[in-house]
DNA sequence: AACGTTCCCGACATCGTTTGCGCAAATTAT
DNA sequence: ATAATTTGCGCAAACGATGTCGGGAACGTT
């Protein structure tokens, strides 16, 4: 069955049966007004034809072009792939194509794919800001001009929308809480962007696990940066040389997991013997490195699901304005060798 | 600086200075026709209302949409994420943007996804064929249209384009001899399925590898399939049982050699001791695997890259056609604990 | 003074589709 | 039988931009 190479329009169709472009076009979409017989013709027709309206001629006249925009840091980071994922699944499911951009990082990238998909005229946008973004300017555009928009993981307290965000003060309490009930007293945070919700979310927790067991706080074993490969080294080099040094370190994402993890080795730091490591992270291999890695893991695809679930209900009902609400999902604490108590490694 | 709300057109330009659309739109383009003094004042007008021209109209009219579309079979794929980057980095640099589509691995879905961009009038399409696809019409109607397209790692000897992969004879060859070199007889190759070009010159180059020295090439050895998570282990047991088991294991892709790590550890037998085990692999963590795995590391950013280049290439010179052919780019062997020779091991 | 050029610019059609309006024929109501 | 509806369909405008014409003004040429 040879697909047909010609791409045909209404026009063809209307050509074919002597009729008007309009009767064709209100046959196809079943309009009432229209002769059941004719109908009949011209879904006959069309089928043979195997017509395609053209998406772009719709979006031209404003109407529905059934697909979702997606914006996104970077793709090569198991959250958000998996949280694509997510997202695919439910848009797959209710009719709607997905279309991705990727923001690098990068606040320029970031609006000129908010530019883009804006006059890609997709149904609406579903959103995680870059660490650069600070100014939210070009989602308020996207508001105003009544394009649904749902934020998910890194979020905006600037913006009056419906976000989907992990547990990140739970699980960021629970990893600390872990640490310290497992013997840990000076505990490393190394994190993201100190101005991004989730950083801010995570050091809470993070903060309230200590208070709660009557711990300081240090600032100085705070680290905030956008670790490149080579930057968690020195970062380490540097928490080790302190007057009292870091028992534990807690990382908030896969990349500084990863990185935090080679730097202990490459100093000949054991883990956990030396110090404990925890990552906020959704590494599918996180079980099977050296050691296995403890994590605080984030639903991502339940992440997604939701969103795109939040998003395509407000494009479906978007008359009746729903409830703009934050969506926090629980994250889960797994434990692994990496941060078990020293007589435990004995144990072994 | 608050992005304007309001999307200008061309209408309000003309509008604004009491001119007409027409030359609104050639002054815009820089035409020779137009008077220097007014070209001025339609650029200084655009600018003040901060006008973009609107792709939708653009591409109504048929001409270049300055967006490349993507597709292939699943972006939580190391491999597939970092061709991506390859991808986006020269598309970005050379003024296109990327639409990225999932296949999800599913002839149905990639069909709808190459309709999709042909339809939303991408300037060239990149793609990478699911594991179900065996018939590539649909890729042939793309070219009918004269729209240029590019294969890259999952390709089709169907089809007469350039295709861009990595050296998975010279790949599979390294990896097996390598095997061989460190004493192991058996070696079972865990790939998937078996009408794709890479499964076909990967199982090439372990069988020129056997021949070269001497080993039989024993299909029992061979597995093909889309292995799942729980699939894998099975598959292992069942080797296992063999009357002359293998003494090493060599996957073809990310998901495979993480799996059969999995499956191996669960059977207590013991990498690389009982069993080798090397991967066709991107993954980034291989070294902080327990035990680290060798790999035949595949230039994914490179292949994107270099699929990226060939396909603007062939958008902008359209006209005069761009030789058709098949570049390969090397892969690399890395050699880690996991195929280390038990003599070896006890040196440690 | 009458003609041909050149320079700028506007009217209009076009891409594929939807939609408001109107009009004729067929049907129903009076 | 005539008037009032209903039915079925076509015309034309619109979405935003481009491109083909062609026309008016200001030149220069005989």
């Amino acid at each position: 069955m040879p697909l047909p190479v010609e791409t045909y329009t209404i026009k063809d169709i209307a050509r074919e049966l002597g009729i008007s472009t309009s009767t064709v076009s209100r046959a196809l979409r079943g309009s009432y007004e229209i002769n059941p017989e004719t109908k009949r013709l011209v879904m006959e027709c069309a089928e043979r034809l195997n017509y395609r309206p053209n998406p772009i001629a719709l979006s031209l006249k404003g109407s529905a072009s059934r697909a979702i925009g997606v914006i996104l840091p970077q793709i090569a980071n198991y959250f958000f792939s998996q949280a694509i994922n997510g997202i695919e699944a439910i848009a797959y499911n209710r009719g709607y194509h997905v279309i991705i951009f990727q923001s690098q990082e990068s606040y320029e990238r970031e609006v000129a794919n908010v530019q883009q998909s804006m006059s890609r005229k997709v149904d609406g946008l579903l959103m995680s800001l870059s660490s650069e973004t600070s100014d939210v300017a070009h989602l308020q555009e996207v508001l105003d001009k009544n394009v649904p928009l749902v934020l998910f993981d890194r979020v905006s307290a600037d913006l009056n929308v419906t976000k989907v965000v992990a547990d990140n003060f739970g699980g960021a309490f629970a990893a600390t809480e872990h640490l310290i009930q497992s013997g840990r007293r000076r505990i490393a945070h190394l994190t993201i962007q100190p101005w991004l919700s989730i950083t801010q979310e995570r050091l809470a927790g993070y903060r309230a696990a200590l208070e709660k067991h009557g711990l300081e706080f240090d600032e100085s074993l705070i680290r905030y940066g956008t670790f490149g490969p080579d930057e968690v080294g020195p970062m380490v080099d540097e928490l080790m040389r302190h007057s009292a040094p870091p028992d534990a370190f807690f990382t908030a994402s896969d990349r500084l997991a990863v990185g935090c993890l080679q730097a202990l080795r490459q100093r000949n730091l054991h883990i956990p013997e030396d110090v404990s490591l925890i990552g906020f992270t959704n590494l599918n291999v996180a079980d099977f490195l050296a050691p296995p890695l403890s994590t605080v893991v984030q639903p991502a695809t339940e992440i997604g699901q939701v969103a795109a679930e939040r998003l395509i209900d407000q494009i479906e009902r978007k008359h009746r304005a729903l409830p703009i609400e934050t969506v926090k999902i629980p994250t889960e604490l797994i434990v692994r060798s990496s941060t078990m108590t020293s007589s435990e490694v004995v144990k072994l």
